[in-house]
DNA sequence: TTAATAGTAAACCATATGGTTTAATGATTC
DNA sequence: GAATCATTAAACCATATGGTTTACTATTAA
């Protein structure tokens, strides 16, 4: 049961290892991008890119890795439909910082800062 | 002047590419977690993971060149602090798709087809 | 049935990544 | 001044990444 509650963590985290390595990529970013605005067939999808088909066929197979982008053949058709779902999931864990620029502007950097110098202090020999 | 813009565009890209990138990485993403709470010498930082003290110091400057991480020199103590503003920026790319699952279960599919009804009056199979 | 279209597979290349170990550098402490 | 501590540098390794070009497969159309 301690198994069971490692493989789910490291499942989350493995997600979170593809969501955001399909992320950090602007021709995947681009590619969700058109994605978002309704499915499209690889050919047309790839259209606009400078690069090989294959190298965008190669990038929308890091999407489907991540979960990101689904596909539906239809006869020598693929269509590519985008899934958010994974973008939640890295949002989540996003939205554990958000506390950190919300109040950062303000009150919180003064007090970060003073701790952050009793904790140098503190370390130092 | 053109050429500002695209300067100015490739580089929010470069930041979202170099945010991604680091936060891609299990690692670097508990590295965060850690500073979370507070700045930390790059020993003690270093101490719960398995891995060498040199490859976590690699780790670091992949944080830092995303500007996740700031360094403070001490003598030979060198202090990390977390900097939330880069993930600001994810945060603000993701944001964008956040309609995609806000709606999605709920709100949307009606919303979805009261306008496919207005606007397939006339395309009804 | 031949040709064209949509897409992947495979082989290749250069560079990046994530780790190691063994120096090396620079502060501190004794 | 010698030893120790905090950290990076350098050299190395295996594998991943992002691209190419050239087959190849399967479906559709002439």
């Amino acid at each position: 049961m301690l198994s069971t509650r490692t493989t789910q963590t490291t499942f989350r985290e493995e997600q979170l290892d593809l969501v955001f390595k399909a992320l950090c990529d602007k021709t995947r970013r681009e590619l969700l991008s058109r994605l978002s605005q309704g499915s499209v067939m690889i050919t047309e999808l790839a259209a606009p890119f400078e690069m090989s088909l294959p190298a965008v066929s190669k990038h929308l197979r890091v999407l489907e890795k991540a979960g990101l982008v689904e596909r539906t053949v239809n006869g020598r058709v693929h269509s590519c439909a985008l899934n958010v779902a994974p973008l939640k999931t890295a949002g989540e864990w996003l939205q554990y910082y958000e506390k950190f620029w919300s109040e950062s502007l303000n009150a919180l950097s003064a007090y970060v800062q003073t701790e952050s110098q009793l904790n140098n202090n503190s370390q130092q020999e």
